[in-house]
Parts: C-alpha cells; structure tokens; sequence
DNA sequence: TTCTTAGCGTGATCTACATCACGCCAAACT
DNA sequence: AGTTTGGCGTGATGTAGATCACGCTAAGAA
C-alpha cells in the first residue's frame, strides 16, 4: 500500500527509507466507496489525492445541469481541484469515486512543508505538473481538431483500460458529446 | 530587459544580485521580427522562451491544413513546445511572431543545471507550471461546456488586450470556429 | 416476486456552426 | 499610380451533433 506510493516515487526520484518514511508521515491514507465524494462542487478542497486503488472522475456540472468531465483517476494518479487546493477557495468540481477506491491524500500545509525540506519531492511534482500540462494539451487540441468519432478512436488507443470500467454515459460525456451521439458512433 | 526578467522571478521567489547573475548565465536574450519563426513544426524545439516584449502564438497545424492555436503568449508570458522540448522529439507545433517580439532563452540542459544549482529555481518553476495546467483545465472547461458566442465573451473578459492586437482570424482559431462564425457573433 | 432505476440503442426533428462563394476596403508591394 | 494581398462582412446551403421521445433489458430495492 505503502510501497504503492514508493514505487511511483521512485520511478522519478530515490528515496532512503528514512526519506521514504519522512515523505509518508505527510500522507494520510484513506478509503473511499463507489459513489463517495472527496470533493463537492462548492465546498473547500483541503486535499490532493494520490490514487491506491480504484476509479474516480473529476467533473464540474454546469449552471443547465450537465456534468462535463474534466478526467478519469485511475491508480497512480495525482487529482484534486487544483485551483482551489491551491489557492484555498471553492472546488468549482466535484471529485467521486466509481469504484471503491483508495488514496493517499495531503494538505496544502504538509505539501509545502515537504517541498520546503525536500527539494527533490518538488523535483518530482514538477515533472508530474509538465506530464499532466501536456495531457491537457492534447486533448485540448483534440477537441479543436477531431470530430467526436476520431476523439473516441484516440481516447481507444490511449485509454483501453477506461472502456471496461467506465459507463458511456460518461465517455461521452469526457468527449464532449451526448450519450445518443456516443452511442451511434459505435452502433 | 534583464530587469524584467528578475522582476518576474521575484514576483514569486527572492534572489540576491549574486543569484540573478547566475540564473541568468543559464539565459540567451533574442530578438525576433514579426512573421519570424522560433519553433517550427517538425523540428527540435531547443529552447523554451520567456517573452520581454512582442506577441507570439503557439499553433498546430492539423492534417486537413487548418491552424489551431494552443496560447498566445505575451509579455510575461513562458512558452515552448512542451511536449518536444522536454522529451527531445520533434515539434508537433509552431511558434511564431505576431509583432516584433524580444526574449530570453534557455536550452533543457542549462535548465536543468539551474534546477540542480537552484531549487528555488524548480519552486518558481513548479508554481508556474500550476497555473499554466490551470488556465488550461478553464479553457478545456470552456470548450465542453460553451457555445462560440460564450466563448468570446470569456475570452474578452479574460485577456481585453488581445483584442486589440490579434486579427479576427486568429481569435476564432483560438476560439475553435470559422472566421466566418466569429465574424457573424461580434456584428 | 414486483417495482424502480440505470444503461443503452434508435428514430425524428432541430440548430449551431461549417463550407462555399461572393464583394468591399485598406494596407503593402512594384 | 496601379496591383496584389490580407482582413472582414455576409448570403446560401450543408452537416455533425443536440434534443426529444421512445422502448428494451438487466440490476437493485421493497
């Protein structure tokens, strides 16, 4: 469980056991239920998650009341609203789990104390932070560029996994599109 | 010019004379004309660039020829091919000048060194690419959630300046629609 | 068991936006 | 001065995808 958190770690930095264990006492870990929210749309977000286990979204429900989904968390995924952790205002997403699911989480605080005395864990989410800035970008591009069946053909090739576990009602609605619009795609 | 530089990193972090000199050793200061390109698509992205003075967009060009633009960047502003300045690949978009544009670059190997050199350096880094994943996160939220008209009016509100410097067809590029689309919402 | 609800497909219709095709004007070459 | 080019508006028409409205099936809940 533990070693989870490691191992992802290390894939980027190394870390004594004493660092390992420094690192950790800033985490709390957590479970959570199919259906749980870690994060609701207008309250405060006090923590990142990192994903143990499981599956969460990362969704915002606009004022007409459909809900867009900014991304999937599965296993090795950092998420949070990140605006508002970082700046300690209002989630303007909700954060909830489709499957029973397990993070390590930390607060603004801690996080910032660990960077504080250790650089190298700066080193690491800063390379996280670009990972994730380029994945934003490409799908940004996609949807400038695609239609929704050459988006869905993509989201295939990068994301196999998510189809066996996520409903299509909500792909479609990662795509940006509706469920009937999802549905005559792949009829 | 160098002064505008030390008064961006130190919005954020503090440095002493000594220390600016050194980080900006790491730098290259260049000048561009209006229509010159810094990054082209296809090839290495050696540098990421920080803009002093001028306009810049940062734009793929898909398949079917058409340009989307992924930022404009102006002054303040850091911009580059992520994706290929990091991972050494070739560009997968263009960088060019909508205005006479000056900047400050650095290649990944002396960033790294000032990475290593600097923590506070990957600090200043690390917040900048926060918020850079989260103007993005906004704008890839914009995109599922808002018609062209709504679109225009976010973007109006957010960057008032731009209107006066960039032409409508590159607006609606931005935006995701036809000039023509663009042109029929503001008239 | 029966009732309710979630997931999914599908037809009919509607609409935002794209595409194609003009023309006008002002800036910029030659 | 004349000619080309870029920027912009606008009409006519086409189309991807939304919306509304069904019905079917399977899984939970009472």
């Amino acid at each position: 469980m533990q070693e989870k958190l490691r191992e992802h770690f290390e894939k980027l930095i190394s870390l004594t056991d004493e660092e390992f264990a420094f690192v950790l006492s800033h985490f709390t870990f957590r479970k959570y239920k199919k259906h749980q929210f870690l994060i609701q749309q207008g309250d405060a977000v006090n923590h990142t998650y990192f994903v143990v286990s499981g599956l969460l979204k990362l969704s915002h429900t606009s004022t007409d009341d459909k809900e867009h989904i900014l991304l999937f968390a599965m296993e090795d995924w950092w998420v949070s609203d990140d605006h508002a952790y970082l700046t300690k205002t209002n989630a303007t997403m909700s954060l909830d789990c489709l499957e029973d699911t397990s993070v390590f989480c930390i607060t603004l605080e801690d996080n910032q104390k660990l960077f504080a005395a250790m650089p190298k864990m700066e080193h690491f989410f800063l390379k996280k932070s670009h990972s994730g800035y380029i994945a934003l970008q490409r799908r940004l591009l996609s949807l400038l560029t695609s239609s929704a069946a050459e988006r869905y053909e993509q989201l295939l090739k990068q994301y196999p996994a998510l189809m066996q576990r996520v409903n299509k009602t909500l792909l479609a609605s990662y795509l940006g599109v509706t469920r009937e619009t999802l549905s005559r795609l792949t009829s």
